[in-house]
DNA sequence: CCTCCTGACCGAACAGTGTTAGGTTTTCTA
DNA sequence: TAGAAAACCTAACACTGTTCGGTCAGGAGG
């Protein structure tokens, strides 16, 4: 080889995704980025094919990370609900970067085999294969919708904004330290939510399925009930 | 006036909306817009100044259509069933500009004019305010998450790209027509779990809170038991 | 009737984008 | 020492959102 490159495609990775936390998607461009690693943007296009492939790259970097080892105890709820605290957890330490994921996740790579491994495993827990494909899709739900909608990254700084206009709007919120928690806090309620709903639907015991960190339960397979659909 | 103008805000909103609908959001340029209408791109800019301002009026005049009325009843299941539902019609309807909300929702005037009638509702129903917020958040996070991350519009036609790879995805729900309807029951399956089991996790009757389209329950207000958090 | 004015639209341009073709330099191999 | 090849650069393409100044239409005032 001639002199030791200076490009390769995972610096170039490193440095868009610093780039996307430090100033959002669009603040992300070829020449930028080059610049940043003492380059001109031409050269980049030998080690990437595209900017939206280099995202994709980026993107899928970031969902390798997912834990979904929570399913190999064979409790569903406990491996649907670290799965779903693992993924938060991934998109929320970039959260610029989830509006481009938005542009069709399940494209993915990396994403479907994640959601291949949950649809697996809650097959082997005894959901039907249909339920299954719903029940990983509700996880995604929350997921990606908790990324996006989160209030950290949603309000301006700047609550004199709103606090007149919404009287039922809690004004604590605002402040991005509360933010965060109230972020937390609601996707911990959300998914507890969702998955004790989801034992009940099935018939099972009606006792909560942990509090926020600790879990409890140790759950077996559930039991056919149908209160919403079927077939396929 | 001069001669009649060919040009207005909403006639230009109108056809923007059908450009992304046709041609997704990446497929909306100011000149193509502006040819759609007969007219040059500079026109454009006396009824509207910017295109990411024309983006949100767009938005704001799919979100004006949620109809959050389903409180009036005082049940707050109901509602926020009610609620969900017409939030997540109004999206799937133009599944294209979803990507658009993802870059802040909460920013968004109508978004949050929404997000205060649930709020105020659920205050009502007697939850504590932080409570309040923390459930109208999970509802976005359901809605926003089932808008974006569907089935319909994530994966590709060609469903011989994944049925080899990932054995345990069911290959059915590849296919447009089906992946519509699993979409819809998806999000039924985790609004009805997530009701539910904040149902439960408030010590509630531990009936399922209605099937997909009818109501049951009547429900009264929520007793604390605070299996997730408390204060402000 | 003529004039003026105002508003709606157009032509051309600016700075910026992603991307490509062709050229230059450096270093390793034959 | 000649050649090859990789790594980077210069220049340009077509495209983007947006702005400036101009051009025309038609109603208002005299």
């Amino acid at each position: 080889m001639p002199r030791n490159p200076i490009l390769s495609a995972s610096r170039i990775r490193a440095a868009a995704l610093h780039i996307i936390d430090r100033d959002g998607l669009d603040g992300l461009s070829m020449r930028k980025l080059a610049a940043e690693l003492g380059v001109q943007a031409a050269s980049l296009y030998g080690h990437v094919s595209t900017k939206d492939d280099l995202l994709h790259e980026v993107a899928s970097e970031i969902l390798e990370k997912v834990d979904v080892s929570g399913f190999s105890g064979g409790d569903w709820r406990h491996g649907l609900t670290m799965c779903a605290r693992s993924y938060r957890e991934a998109l929320a330490r970039h959260p610029n970067i989830v509006p481009f994921l938005a542009y069709g996740p399940a494209h993915r790579e990396a994403s479907l085999r994640r959601l291949d491994v949950v649809h697996g495993a809650l097959v082997a827990a005894g959901w039907t294969r249909r339920e299954a494909t719903m029940i990983a899709a509700s996880l995604m739900y929350l997921v990606f919708g908790a990324a996006l909608s989160s209030f950290s990254s949603g309000f301006s700084e700047d609550q004199s904004l709103y606090q007149d206009r919404y009287p039922n709007l809690d004004k604590a919120h605002l402040l991005p330290a509360v933010a965060a928690e109230l972020d937390r806090d609601s996707f911990e309620l959300a998914l507890n939510a969702f998955v004790t709903g989801l034992a009940v639907l099935n018939g099972r015991d009606c006792v909560a399925a942990g509090e926020a960190a600790g879990e409890s339960a140790p759950s077996g397979s559930p039991r056919r009930t149908d209160t919403t659909a079927a077939s396929t």
